[in-house]
DNA sequence: CCCACTTTGTGCGTGCTTTCACAAGCGCGT
DNA sequence: ACGCGCTTGTGAAAGCACGCACAAAGTGGG
């Protein structure tokens, strides 16, 4: 389930503040969920929790983690070190969470070399052979929209199979490669979209249903 | 509808390459969707399209940019420019589609008057008197994790009833404000728990379920 | 004018997700 | 030992999204 990391995150910040065992009702709330999907959702995955006291919170933390594949590390490479590339490659939050950045490639030559969160940026061209020594699994590509489907296709011909696409186009993946795609204005669209339901909604709405009458 | 996006986008990538009309087999390849939705989605949003013959793109376009509430301009507003903050500043993906930045906030004074993407960083303090100004209406928290609720709060307590969240945090709003979250680690932890799960699956499977013998 | 072909719009069945509601289980105080 | 209050786990109902498949509607050629 998608929702699995959202728990976890509530938990491990349950943690930090030394709390012990947790019920369904306050962890959907800090999740922002219902208790009764969380309950299913953990009932789902095998854990078990106390009738009468809730969930021992260090225990739900190991078998999520377990779930979710976080007790192995995974090896993460970027390609496109442009700003998004770069910020990606400087957020400390990774390595905590069992992944780590272990390449960062860029087309364009003056980049190649360049030292970035103590990492060489290396050229595109050693793609192959960088996502074979290093051991990379899980791509990340922040270029240019137009560049995007190649390195993908380069990607899984590499044998990646899970790939995090932040350029704006739908990318065409043979069957068994997981792709998710973090599109920032499409985020913002959204956005708009509901801001611009709610001020119609607020004394426009028969505009909208085409009722005007004056 | 949250696909509406990505059908804009695919749609004015054939606007630039000069085609007139399009299928909604067509389209919904190029959106990655099943052509079935795809018609239903447009149809539930009122727009026709001609039988036999398809959607002229121009007009679809144009439907789907009103919708969406794209006609008029956005102003936005970035707080934390940090690493992230500066990527979202300087991407100028936004400008093309309706959404403007139009301010820049941090909390750290030797970041403010510093100029980001031709704009003045400003103290976070002014966050109130920034919003009515400059008619801000979307906000962006860049900011870390244990920051992102106060912002949050000040932001609806400003009038600001749209926010993009990439501080992985759950906000707590009040009801009509709406939040989209953007959680960088927790994509990576969907992709490693789909990589795990295939890699189960692949030669190992008996083991998760509690049935291997030797 | 008519017919064959193309493409939209949608009724309907199917399966998944969410939510309610409650029985079963556990701890604690007496 | 017993009962009361709290919390989990889950059956059942409701709601929703998806996709098939087909009728309706338009185009173009003969």
């Amino acid at each position: 389930m998608a929702r699995l990391p959202v728990y976890l995150r509530a938990l491990q910040a349950l943690q930090d503040r030394g709390t012990l065992t947790v019920s369904s009702e306050a962890l959907a709330t800090a999740a922002g969920v219902n208790s009764a999907k969380l309950r299913k959702d953990l009932s789902h995955l095998g854990s078990y929790g106390t009738r009468g006291v809730g969930y021992e919170v260090e225990y739900l933390v190991y078998q999520i983690s377990r779930e979710l594949g976080l007790t192995q590390d995974w090896a993460v490479a970027i390609i496109g070190i442009g700003n998004l590339g770069r910020a990606l490659a400087d957020y400390g939050g990774f390595g905590t969470r069992g992944f780590r950045i272990a390449a960062l490639l860029d087309a364009d030559p003056g980049m190649v070399g360049q030292s970035v969160a103590s990492l060489d940026v290396r050229h595109i061209d050693s793609l192959e052979e960088v996502v074979r020594s290093k051991g990379v699994s899980i791509g990340v590509i922040t270029t240019p929209a137009t560049a995007a489907q190649g390195v993908a296709t380069r990607l899984v011909e590499a044998g990646v199979t899970s790939i995090l696409n932040f350029a704006p186009v739908v990318l065409n993946v043979p069957e068994g490669v997981d792709v998710r795609k973090v599109d920032l204005s499409i985020e913002l669209q959204i956005l708009a979209f509901h801001a611009q339901r709610r001020a119609d909604g607020d004394g426009r709405g028969a505009e909208r249903a085409g009722l005007e009458l004056t």
